[in-house]
DNA sequence: CAAACACATTGATCAACTTCGATGGATTCT
DNA sequence: AGAATCCATCGAAGTTGATCAATGTGTTTG
């Protein structure tokens, strides 16, 4: 490998890393930083409310209660959808667990609402992508 | 159902809204504000960068390699976890495809960098949640 | 050119997920 | 109390996804 490569992809600290790596690293590759991995309530909750969002029904679901001024009802989330009650429902507690939406119950009647913790998780997620 | 309920799940326009619903909606309940469906392009964008980011190896690999200074070697990555090399590079994939991660080539080596374009993501995210 | 190496792709297997019909629980109306 | 209604749960069927061994592709070295 020629040293022009070296500059072209790590321009950075050329020093060989002291690792215990099974595999070969590019000569005067930057060493890999470390990280702390991710673990416990904080990585449960991040990945489910991605799970939860990585469904294009759970989404629409999202937007579609977001988008009202107050608790919508499990009702009209049925009659939005061609899909079966049981379905909506589902996906409705999916949405629940992962702590994006808040459910109220009324008589017969169930309403819910995007939670306004939400915040937090937008705030983790920039850490991510920004 | 009596006024007491009509008031405290929804205190907005107590007007039966105009619907084709087939199930019956709270009395007094507000119509459904309706939205504008996700589709096309922008939706699976969404939703392949949430698939992609709703597993716990690949948000582990995103946080290595945000948290590196140039770009990170794919020899590295295999080494940082205790997976066969191609479950690491499907995952890999996965995240190219995403738009999440960007690849570059040297010689015998394959590299990857976070995507700078994540920006627009996470302002499609903050709709979401905010 | 042949061997060695890094990484990607393929094919198979097992787990997880989506969907829906059937059923159950809770509430309201008559 | 009995019927009707809304919603949740259960069980089954089909689909998708994660994982790895084996193999392929492209590059460097001898």
């Amino acid at each position: 490998m020629d040293s022009r490569h070296r500059i072209d992809i790590c321009q950075y600290i050329p020093v060989r890393a002291e690792t215990t790596a099974t595999r070969a690293r590019p000569e005067g590759c930057c060493p890999l930083q470390p990280i702390q991995p991710l673990r416990g309530p904080r990585q449960q909750r991040l990945l489910g409310a991605f799970k939860a969002l990585a469904d294009p029904t759970r989404l629409e679901i999202l937007r579609l209660v977001k988008a009202q001024t107050g608790p919508t009802c499990v009702c009209d989330i049925v009659d939005h959808f061609e899909l079966a009650q049981p379905t909506i429902s589902h996906h409705l507690k999916v949405l629940k667990d992962a702590g994006l939406l808040v459910q109220t119950r009324v008589g017969i009647w169930s309403f819910y609402v995007s939670d306004p913790g939400n915040a937090a998780l937008l705030e983790e997620t920039r850490g991510l992508l920004a």
